[in-house]
DNA sequence: CAGCATCCTCGGCGATACTG
DNA sequence: CAGTATCGCCGAGGATGCTG
């Protein structure tokens, strides 16, 4: 595993080679690339469910039948498929993010709620979908402003 | 476009009824889904270049080709290709944070630099990083153990 | 140099059927 | 009820060649 990043100076522009040498050690600290955890968990919290997810676990703590019906109403176009919800979780526990519980009753009884850290995330989650949502008119209007530019 | 969510009391258990109702207000806000524009911000930032992208236009002004290597550069074992890079810089750019600006010369010279608003997205983006790094131990953590239990 | 067109691969996600 | 197995679709993203 490389972890030393080597800029070439010949390779960019002066006025710029400082500043992405500083970044390219932020990006290699640690003996690991400290750019891979996140991107991992940052592609988490863009995927199809994994932010919905989290904002509902907030709640409470959910039976996945139970959960699957609170996303449905969330999302109204397109359920989640029992599937899909079954990966998601899984990989949300996997990261320590979600706790899951079953009993050995048949038929079974599993739920799942935040960790600690599963609810610092679902937190910072939360912040993100704020910061778009106070921006979304510049957004919007930045989008239609370009679409009608050509075309 | 339907904006009101309707919870069925029959659909919940009693004790998360509530907070369901509160989150199913939150997301119908404003006469459209609150959580789209998040969502497809999100999923921006989590796809496979857009938060580094963001992180190097934070140094400055950027000329295509020079972008391109200092993606390589931090990125290391795969490069993006010309025309990914091109899709991305154009989708932030459509959403009002990558400013694009062309000269008429042959050869073209095009930079790109982030807008305030594109400013404030890689900062935020920063934050995710960071918040993430402070818990990688943690989450790598959580992943070998859940890795090592059945299998 | 920057961008576009074309082709291709791979993974995310949905649908369905089956099991303990 | 929760989970698995199987199948299929579609879009993200990479490789290459061409153009102004």
């Amino acid at each position: 595993m490389k972890t030393k990043i080597v800029i070439d100076p010949d390779d960019f522009p002066q006025d710029l080679r400082q500043g992405l040498a500083v970044l390219a050690a932020d990006m290699a600290t640690h003996g690991t690339r400290r750019i891979d955890p996140p991107r991992e968990v940052m592609a988490m919290m863009g995927d199809r469910w994994t932010s919905l997810i989290l904002q509902v676990l907030m709640i409470g703590t959910w039976r996945h039948a139970d959960l699957k019906r609170a996303l449905a109403a969330l999302s109204e176009e397109q359920a989640i498929s029992q599937r899909v919800l079954t990966l998601k979780l899984r990989a949300l526990e996997r990261d320590g993010f979600v706790a899951r519980h079953a009993t050995a009753d048949v038929p079974p009884r599993v739920s799942y709620r935040l960790t600690p850290l599963g609810t610092e995330l679902a937190q910072e989650g939360r912040r993100m979908i704020d910061w778009v949502n106070e921006r979304s008119a510049a957004i919007l209007q930045a989008r239609t402003t370009f679409d009608q530019r050509d075309d």
